[in-house]
DNA sequence: ACTATTTTTGACCAAACAGTTAAACTTTTT
DNA sequence: AAAAAGTTTAACTGTTTGGTCAAAAATAGT
């Protein structure tokens, strides 16, 4: 029956993300795998040949829904302020819902430098900075951000974004120590992220 | 003889955390260590008594020397806007020249985060917090940093200056689309990074 | 109802792995 | 120089792991 299969295959898919995620690729085993998924160990190599297999399904899947997360704001018809607002607020939000995934893929990405360079090659990035550099040039211009900066403001607010959550475990420890509850540290981040990056590039 | 056990622990050491850096714990090799060691793997044991044990040696002496890089910000008589770009010279320069620490720890700590409970829990946070905000108290006020934006700022300067590292892999392969080179990108940063944030919190 | 095909399973395998042991070798102590 | 203590090794062990296989169970095709 193709619809238990695709019920099966999915059960398979949905428990190795689970336990790659928590896990990584060296720490996470079939067997936790297939017991997650309610199944045989046998049957996880019948729809998956071999854990690198699966693994790189899971990966790649991950990896594209992280990236394409970064992307909205170039075709959003907002000026520069409202795109930096738009951008916190959504990318945090994503991150709130998906708090593993940047460790994740940071973690695999440097484990194995080979994965990101196949991923990111089909993405043309000669297009996509121009395309900024066209959408905002008299913005850029007014807040004197070059060629040469514009990549160090770019990585500025990826960090500022995805940091926390990547480094969730130590954040939240520290914020604990000042009685922060890190979720409402996020919440209010959103913010202050936003105000933040502006007022930095606004002077 | 105790000079030559010293050289063979010392040695041991060296490779063990070579190897945990760029394997991490779960990839790392028993073999592999004994083997970079120049010695025999029953060695190993007879000096750290097994594989967690050496791993947790390795990982305490690397996540002190990372942590104990955020302290000297605390004692230098500097005002706040000297203090902040002392902290990115001096921070940038350290992940310069060690670029692996930042995912290692982030990783290990996110596989498993009591790792960091220990360790942070013989920091006297309270008195940091306080120390920072006495020192700073009109400066604070000038910029209108509050008690509550002053842990955003602080996860915010970590972001911008860590980030880059632990993603080092994905920023190389963006960079290196628009032919600028990681190495010249980090030098530029240390600038950047401190002229940045100081623009944010001075409007 | 019978056959062919696909899905699922339990039992198994070889390789890899952390860790052990007993003996050889070296250094220190007396 | 002999005994004691410390260091190093090769060979081994038990277990865990990814992966296989043949047979059973379920499903589809006729």
């Amino acid at each position: 029956m193709t619809d238990n299969e695709k019920l099966t295959e999915e059960k398979i898919f949905e428990a190795a993300t689970e336990v790659f995620i928590s896990k990584g690729m060296d720490g996470a085993r079939m067997q936790d795998i297939a017991s997650k998924a309610g199944i045989n160990k046998a049957l996880l190599h019948y729809y998956y040949r071999s854990k690198e297999k699966l693994f790189l399904t899971v990966f790649e899947m991950i990896a594209r829904k992280v990236f394409r997360k970064f992307s909205p704001v170039l075709d959003k018809n907002l000026n520069l302020e409202e795109k930096i607002r738009f951008f916190f607020r959504e990318h945090i939000t994503f991150l709130q819902e998906n708090p593993g995934l940047p460790a994740f893929i940071l973690n695999e990405v440097n484990r194995n430098p080979e994965r990101i360079r196949k991923l990111i090659s089909g993405i043309e990035f000669e297009k996509l900075w121009t395309d900024l550099y066209e959408q905002h040039r008299t913005e850029f211009d007014k807040y004197n951000i070059t060629t040469r900066s514009l990549p160090q403001l770019i990585v500025s607010m990826a960090a500022i974004s995805v940091f926390p959550f990547a480094a969730k475990g130590i954040v939240e420890s520290i914020l604990g120590r000042a009685d922060i509850d890190f979720h409402e540290f996020i919440e209010e981040r959103k913010e202050f992220a936003a105000d933040f990056v502006i007022r930095a590039i606004s002077c």
